[in-house]
DNA sequence: TTGTTTTTATGATCTGAGTCATAAGTAGGT
DNA sequence: ACCTACTTATGACTCAGATCATAAAAACAA
């Protein structure tokens, strides 16, 4: 379920936007001055090296907002925003958002749950990158996808690359394809033509 | 200037708790039942690994609250809280501290800066780890702690141990203070009876 | 003051993930 | 069907930071 219902936003000056895949919606550094919820599509949110590496500090799918801390704290965009396929985005404007806020407690508190488990989530991540070996923050990343995908599918077929799972994780694609090789190997996962099934 | 002023506070049923140094006020994994602002002292946020390791999540000062994400979302509380020195916390019930959120909008919109601001630090030494070397990592901690510090001296000195900002930072003690001291040498920062001034 | 614990310091050694190179497999576009 | 991109794969090599050991310096307590 979304955070803001489609009639609601509506209410509040909301519009729709049509991205193409890899569009870039807003860049590291740029000034907010919209709420974003993903109608259709996904987003990927990332911040880049100074030797363009890319970190991804999270992926939105259907129903998810993002993009919202520099709205509340009125700092740049810390990161950059990319449509991963075709994208439909939800977005009212800053002030609209915050009347409807306001006017909307449960909404409010709604809001406060997803920034609280996208800080769960932060903590997993820190603690597993600064304890942990590759073979074990693969596993806590894939439980995290699975427990969050809304299909319940058994075996879960994890939707990203390699190359994003490295990005999500702190490592080399290299490291992450060994890993999970070895994973398989010990019955940890499964591989259907390349693809991770957990 | 605190989340929830103190007679605020008391109008929703808080009370306060004299911690001792060393005082653990929850464990990873305990129920959350309770709002917490400091006020007066220091709480440290940590994980541990399953070899006992830390991992500190956060340090929290006088007037900072913390502990919030496991209210909202009824998942147990992800890290512990310890204090570093003499404490007193504020607290204030679950259920009133809700009230209190749908009675105060100013207070509710403050603690989702607050839980921004929480993020983008996340944000920040997630880049920090998975990109850089100790160097870098060890200038980034620094300056973040410098702009949050209150009192405006130049330089700034650190109030952290190596082994704080190793745990902070993802890193073992022994490269801090090997970076620390390559670091003074090169000028990024002073030492005076190795303490840290940046 | 003395004894204890914590913090800082430094050298020696080890190791696992990063890096680099190269290639095969797969997917997407026209 | 073909071309181009990306993704997966694998081996060889390197090296920065972890680990281990030990000790001096500082902080703290009795």
């Amino acid at each position: 379920m979304s955070l803001i219902k489609r009639n609601i936003a509506l209410q509040y000056g909301a519009s729709v936007l049509s991205l193409k895949k890899d569009e870039i919606l807003f860049h590291e550094g740029d000034q907010a001055n919209f709420f974003y919820q993903v109608e259709e599509g996904t987003i990927k949110m990332v911040t880049y090296s100074l030797d363009g590496k890319e970190f991804i500090q999270g992926l939105f799918y259907q129903g998810d907002s993002f993009g919202e801390p520099p709205l509340f704290c009125d700092f740049p965009y810390p990161g950059s925003a990319t449509t991963l396929i075709d994208t439909k985005i939800l977005r009212i404007p800053k002030d609209r958002f915050f009347e409807l806020l306001k006017d909307h407690f449960e909404i409010h508190l709604h809001l406060d749950r997803i920034l609280c488990e996208r800080l769960k989530y932060k903590n997993m991540i820190l603690s597993e990158i600064s304890f942990y070996d590759p073979e074990h923050r693969i596993l806590s990343l894939l439980s995290y996808l699975k427990s969050k995908a809304s299909a319940q599918e058994q075996p879960f077929q994890v939707p990203l690359t390699r190359q994003q799972l490295a990005d999500m994780s702190g490592m080399r694609v290299e490291t992450v394809i060994r890993t999970i090789k070895r994973m398989e190997e010990t019955g940890k996962l499964q591989l259907q033509d390349h693809k991770i099934f957990f």
